[in-house]
DNA sequence: CACACTTACGATATTCGTAAGGATT
DNA sequence: AATCCTTACGAATATCGTAAGTGTG
């Protein structure tokens, strides 16, 4: 009891033509070979379709019976059968991942700016969350993949570098430290410090480079917006990454690449070792790719504005 | 792009079973044949829908989005070739016929209730019509069959002769022709007579049978419930066929079958010649074949009852 | 007898199963 | 090493096209 999409073509296209002729030359297929799809179409069902004389072709009870089924059958697997070519061709398809709140605000809008312009019909989903948020939501298959700092746990995921994020020095416009020829870690730590908590990258990151020499931490906020308004009235210095410097691009404040403590963290696309992505998800996994370190370039825009 | 409903079952055993070897088995294919019509059916829509290792099964987010689709796609096709076992096996299906009043009221009650016991999903369309109308109906495919008398016109009509039909005089029970032995047609036109109109098969059988005598129309109406009625208060007499004779046995009323002129009309069925009939329309057609002529029997019962 | 569908039959393509190969745990 | 999926290949099956057959107008 095996109906194919094609038997269903090729019953339409008879109650269309009322001729098997006509109707196996549209169907390219030889006028015998057509009449044995019929008839044998007709034995699965166990019913005669149509009723035929040499001179006329038309349905049965039966057939009338059968039509709209054929059509609604027909129209339904061609319909998937056309997602999937699109689904295929890029035409649509939604991708889903995971990022740092830094990458989805700093890197974000410009790698989703390029790729929509070429994917107008792909959908998004950007989940903004810590590292390790990320890392499980890739392991567990909610997105398709993420864009983090490394993680140590890596046998189920495949990991690849394609940023490496520098860290800023960001103060008051007129803070005595942007007027020094070289900042030490010794130099910063000397002056109130604005932290994320301990739960964000970047504060991690600062906690391993300045593990020997204290930093005075004045104040511990959750978001960037924070800590630059904080900054702007001179409470306190901070040091940021690259990819959260737009934020901290304004009027009062400066901005100056650290040096001598150079500090960066490593930005990776994860996901699931051995899994195959949606051809959309694969496109922009590609595309990011493609972009690897693209954030020296960012860095250096920020660096000219800043200093 | 021709995608049957094996595939989709071959699809859906593997996401159940989430192995290879187990979801083949429960196909009745080879573990080979199997991993094959995944395969190509992979291919034909483009995308990897499985992925596997030697330890796991699992879909792809293409898979994920294929499932529902497979789902319902598989649902509908078995739902269709359901029905059509269901029709062959006449556990359901619609049958439509066109029958004169007399036969609709008449033989249809014992025809109908005797089907309905061995068929009871099976739904029925009963028009009662004059006969050039029941032809007609047969004529355009609007029925599946007619019964009727028969047609002169048959050249796409196949008729075929199931009862006759014999004629009876209805009068008041006091009615002095009902204590004659022998009625003759000139004993009948002298009193008053009850008409059907023209249209009607059974006026044209009686201007047919009595063009030598006139008979001696009284009143002419449409339903045979008004020439009952007529008849009970003795306004008039009339001659009706055994399948109307159920409306005209009243304790007021004497029946009699006619003998010297011995009248009677041939009951058919009609339907279009070369063309097929449901399974269920088949099956009611030959029930009334192999009813042929149990009319006769009616005919004696209602006798019995009535002289 | 001309036209249109069906049937017959050899050729082609597809699908199948067995068996060997490859990869993962 | 055991298990499971894939690939290779000859066999079985299904489908196709050519051509002859059948029936209808």
């Amino acid at each position: 009891m095996n109906i194919t999409s094609n038997d269903l073509l090729v019953f339409l296209t008879l109650v269309q033509e009322k001729s098997f002729t006509r109707a196996a030359a549209r169907c390219g297929l030889s006028q015998s070979a057509f009449s044995t799809r019929i008839s044998s179409l007709e034995h699965a069902l166990g019913a005669k379709l149509f009723d035929r004389t040499t001179r006329r072709v038309e349905l049965t009870p039966d057939g009338e019976v059968f039509e709209p089924f054929a059509h609604q059958l027909h129209a339904d697997l061609s319909d998937v059968v056309q997602i999937f070519r699109d689904r295929a061709a890029r035409k649509r398809g939604r991708v889903s991942i995971a990022v740092l709140p830094s990458v989805a605000a700093g890197w974000m809008p410009k790698l989703l700016a390029r790729f929509a312009a070429r994917h107008p019909n792909i959908q998004f989903s950007l989940t903004d969350a810590i590292a390790e948020t990320c890392v499980s939501l890739v392991r567990n298959g909610d997105v398709d993949f993420g864009i983090t700092v490394g993680d140590n746990d890596t046998e189920d995921l495949d990991q690849r570098l394609v940023a490496l994020d520098h860290f800023y020095l960001v103060c008051h416009k007129d803070h005595e430290l942007l007027r020094k020829k070289k900042v030490t870690a010794a130099d910063i730590a000397a002056f109130p410090f604005l932290q994320l908590p301990r739960s964000s990258s970047v504060r991690r990151v600062l906690d391993n480079a300045f593990q020997s020499v204290k930093l005075k931490t004045y104040l511990e906020t959750n978001y960037m917006a924070t800590i630059a308004g904080m900054a702007e009235v001179g409470l306190g210095i901070t040091i940021v990454p690259s990819l959260s410097l737009n934020q901290f691009i304004r009027p009062t404040l400066g901005v100056r690449i650290l040096r001598s403590p150079q500090i960066s963290r490593p930005i990776h696309l994860i996901r699931r070792r051995g899994r195959t992505l949606s051809a959309a998800a694969e496109e922009f996994f590609n595309g990011i790719v493609a972009a690897k370190f693209e954030l020296p370039s960012l860095v250096r825009q920020h660096a000219k504005d800043a200093i």
